[in-house]
RNA sequence: GGUUCCGUAGCUCAGUUGGAUAGAGCAACAGCCUUCUAAGCUGUAGGCCGAGCGUUCGAGCCGCUCCGGAAUCACCA
């Protein structure tokens, strides 16, 4: 039971004696506001029905009630018909001493969540979208991990179709058998450049057979490069041996570079789905569909699902030919996730953009007769825009992945060089430190801001450490380690010490702040944002920069006074340590 | 046009199930290093919460109508 409950059980009594028996939903409490004195408020306006007496009068004789008849209520205060209640200071020191070592991990709850995110196409590198992405989904997962539940990671890969096919066809056109080994080139990279190429290639060819004569719509199917990349994605259906080596050393290479990327983010995954495995899946969902009525068969065999009456549009399941679309498949690995991995639960982590998608598929489920499609959530994150407008692949103006990462780590190494901090360390220990300080400053940029949210990145602001930004916890943090090795070092032991007799307000606030931990992380799963972690931290390191500059640890003379702040202070890094992890963020014990 | 989402300080963003005087950071200005790391701390200034109605004891938050912006409405994924 947490303390708002235990408080709000001894409200509810002293209403019941004050007033008699009342409506549980009239007593609210919740937390008082920093600008007033007390640590939980009564609202006391639903009462006044019961009370039949002025707001100020119930609020008064309420705390006095609370005042005598609970042991841990130290004080009270009426402020225009808002009771505010102080609990003891040794209530407090007594829930700080009772924080256990798995502090902010809750109990199992025996629910398995998959959060699918990534989701990469193999045809080019990853850039700033991915990022966010990424980021994303790794940090949902380990929250949903801290609230209790079995959480599977899962990557789709979309490694098949005929993007894959227009990278294959240019290299194959225009490599002149140029590899990553020959070339030195990361190999999503080098899949990139022909991707690009083909573009290149087709754009030209466009326009030459328009400027022959031929129509727009005409010199698009009709292009060369374009009529081969079909011809290839039709071999590949095939499993045309050549294609299907090209494909795969191709892919490989694609898989090397991904991998390096996905570890500088610190991303992982339980499970990689690949669409050259998954695409045929939900063929047999149609079948089903159609003997339920759900689905029809137009006269071409291409099957429909009218979707009109519930605001949507007619939908296609399956072409004339026989082939899926995307929902199809969508709808397909669904279903067989749900059964093979028992989910109660699944996270798409994907962008805004397929908001439609989504509505779609959980409607169209839902008709199938799958009850568990209402518990698919679509997690639509928004855009990630830069100063000058979107990003545009065509016109060069995407924030490429790895490049951003390096950039991050390099000012992180100028900025330690600069303050001379790290002067000391090893070569190797500097490296680290400038690469979590680096990849903290563009994790906590991204992350802090409210995930379905379109957001802004500037290059400029995102490279600032100062103020509310990742390496500025991590140097909360780094600080309060170097004074716990200084204590470590001097032999003084403060574990086991006896609680002082009293506090400062500011120590007090610390522990209530550290309380709010759990209950962080819990608001952090059940919206599935990351950014409510985010800002309990940089509350909490700012907090504790405040008592830091103004009063000694340990300079204490107080023994049981020194010892508190020092458990006080390993208890605070401990936290920031944990709420960053939930971010995917390291924290250096120096910088 | 339909659907979904967004409009809060010059800029980037917070703002719990409706609660008190709407908060941070950046940028600007003024201070604080002989003292546990100044990537820090303190202060000043900055607001018709897009606009208007409504719901009620009370609205940045809920409802309706506008205004402005984004995404989407493919036999692409």
């Amino acid at each position: 039971m947490n303390i708002e409950q235990f408080l709000l059980a001894k409200v509810t009594d002293a209403v019941t004696a004050l007033y008699g028996p009342v409506d549980a939903q009239a007593v609210q409490i919740q937390k008082t506001r920093k600008e007033f004195t007390g640590d939980y408020t009564l609202v006391v306006f639903p009462l006044l029905k019961a009370s039949r007496t002025s707001p100020d009068a119930t609020a008064q004789a309420i705390g006095e009630w609370l005042a005598a008849n609970v042991a841990e209520v130290g004080g009270f205060n009426v402020i225009k018909g808002f009771l505010n209640i102080s609990l003891k200071d040794g209530f407090w020191a007594a829930q700080f001493a009772a924080i256990g070592e798995n502090f902010g991990q809750g109990a199992p709850t025996g629910r398995t969540i998959m959060v699918e995110y990534s989701s990469p196409n193999t045809n080019k590198p990853l850039h700033l979208g991915h990022i966010r992405n990424n980021l994303l989904g790794y940090s949902v997962a380990e929250i949903l991990k801290a609230c209790g539940h079995r959480v599977i990671k899962a990557n789709l890969v979309n490694d098949r179709g005929i993007h894959i096919c227009k990278s294959m066809i240019a290299w194959q056109l225009y490599s002149g058998g140029e590899t990553p080994a020959s070339s030195g080139m990361k190999g999503d990279h080098l899949v990139g450049k022909y991707y690009v190429e083909f573009d290149k290639h087709y754009k030209a060819e466009i326009k030459e057979l328009m400027a022959a004569g031929a129509s727009e719509e005409e010199a698009k199917r009709t292009a060369p490069v374009m009529v081969q990349a079909q011809q290839m994605l039709r071999k590949w259906e095939a499993r045309d041996p050549e294609v299907y080596g090209l494909w795969e050393t191709m892919n490989g290479w694609v898989y090397e570079g991904f991998a390096k990327t996905y570890k500088a983010l610190g991303v992982d995954f339980d499970k990689t789905y690949y669409e050259s495995n998954t695409y045929l899946l939900g063929k047999s969902l149609v079948e089903d569909g159609l003997r339920k009525g759900v689905f029809t068969r137009r006269e071409d065999g291409s099957v429909w699902i009218d979707l009109t009456a519930d605001g949507l549009d007619e939908k296609l399941l399956l072409r004339a030919d026989g082939t899926s679309v995307y929902m199809t498949q969508d709808l397909g690995t669904a279903v067989q996730r749900f059964s093979e991995e028992h989910l109660d639960e699944e996270i798409y982590v994907v962008g805004n953009e397929q908001n439609y998608h989504f509505q779609v598929l959980k409607l169209i489920l839902s008709k199938l007769g799958y009850p568990w499609a209402e518990n698919i959530t679509h997690l639509s994150y928004g855009m990630v825009e830069l100063p000058e407008g979107k990003m545009k692949s065509r016109e060069g103006t995407v924030v490429d992945a790895d490049d951003l990462i390096e950039d991050m780590v390099a000012t992180a190494r100028e900025m330690s060089a600069a303050t001379g901090k790290l002067d000391d360390c090893t070569e190797e220990q500097a490296e680290a430190i400038s690469r979590m300080v680096g990849m903290g400053a563009l994790k906590y940029f991204i992350l802090k801001v409210d995930p379905r949210k379109t957001m802004l990145f500037d290059p400029r602001e995102s490279i600032d450490f100062n103020g509310n930004t990742g390496p500025f916890i991590q140097y909360t943090h780094a600080r309060i380690r170097s004074i716990l090795r200084k204590a470590a070092e001097a032999g003084i032991a403060y574990a086991d010490t006896p609680a002082p007799s009293a506090y400062l307000p500011e120590e007090i606030g610390l522990i209530k702040q550290l309380l709010d931990f759990p209950d962080t992380v819990a608001q952090a799963g059940a919206t599935c944002s990351p950014a409510v972690v985010g800002a309990y931290a940089y509350e909490l390191a700012k907090s504790f920069n405040g008592y830091y500059h103004d009063h000694s640890i340990l300079k204490e003379t107080d023994e049981a006074t020194r010892a508190m702040r020092l458990r006080l202070s390993a208890q605070i890094s401990a936290v920031i340590a944990r709420g960053m992890a939930l971010l995917g963020i390291e924290v250096p014990e120096r910088m």
